[in-house]
DNA sequence: CCGTATCCCTGACGATACTG
DNA sequence: CAGTATCGTCAGGGATACGG
């Protein structure tokens, strides 16, 4: 999981709160990656299975949505549920921090919904000024 | 401004509300995406100048802030005032509808940096079980 | 079915230099 | 001061193949 790892940053005598090295930044980063959002979305709905989540998505490859799961999961965000029979079975739900998460996330997306009419005439205006 | 353009996307019979091709998304990318969030945030605080922001936000080249703060207010969520005057004199504030997005936005932000002992606790519990 | 491993390419981003 | 232009990098993410 590598999301960051500055590494070579250079000391900055105050203690930044907003720069690269915040750590929150990282779990703002998984919940609001573009699979994220879809994953907590769907997940708000109840729990559902790897493929479920594959095919209600749309358009993810299974490493991005794996990767997405794991993550959320590694943050306490997502419960994994494997059951050990064969065909393997695994389902995954919202923990009651990940609610949290998925409540604000989805209530920002919604809002990004209920505004786009508003944005798409800001932006035809914007372009039409050049 | 790139962002998106799938222009190759395979034509799904249902109306992918979640897929790629959502609209809202570029929304959504804009405001959350690593400057954005840090731009809304001072700019809640009140108008601030290019610099101004370049040295509050810490870390940022000038093209990305440059590139951010295009993105948004072509979006009609940042306002830009110029004035013609040398040396020149560029202000940046939140429009209404910004003052939404960013407000929600910072909400998603405060409620990472609450959560994050949560987070971190999960994470090494979650390592230490490999 | 549920992933992991590998390859590879695009484009996001930083650094630098330049303009009005 | 407030950007634009150009270049180089490298990590994100898709495609594919394979494993338990």
């Amino acid at each position: 999981m590598r999301v960051t790892t500055p590494a070579g940053e250079k000391a900055s005598p105050a203690p930044d709160v907003n720069q690269a090295s915040c750590p929150s930044r990282s779990v703002l980063e998984h919940v609001t990656s573009r699979w994220g959002v879809l994953v907590l979305a769907r997940l708000l709905e109840g729990t559902h299975r790897f493929s479920e989540l594959r095919r209600a998505i749309g358009g993810v490859s299974e490493k991005m949505l794996a990767q997405t799961l794991q993550a959320l999961e590694r943050d306490g965000i997502v419960h994994r549920q494997a059951y050990p029979v064969i065909p393997p079975r695994v389902e995954y739900s919202l923990t009651p921090l990940g609610e949290q998460a998925a409540e604000r996330v989805a209530g920002l997306a919604r809002w990004s919904e209920q505004n786009l009419p508003r944005v798409l005439a800001a932006r035809e205006e914007h372009d039409a000024r050049q």
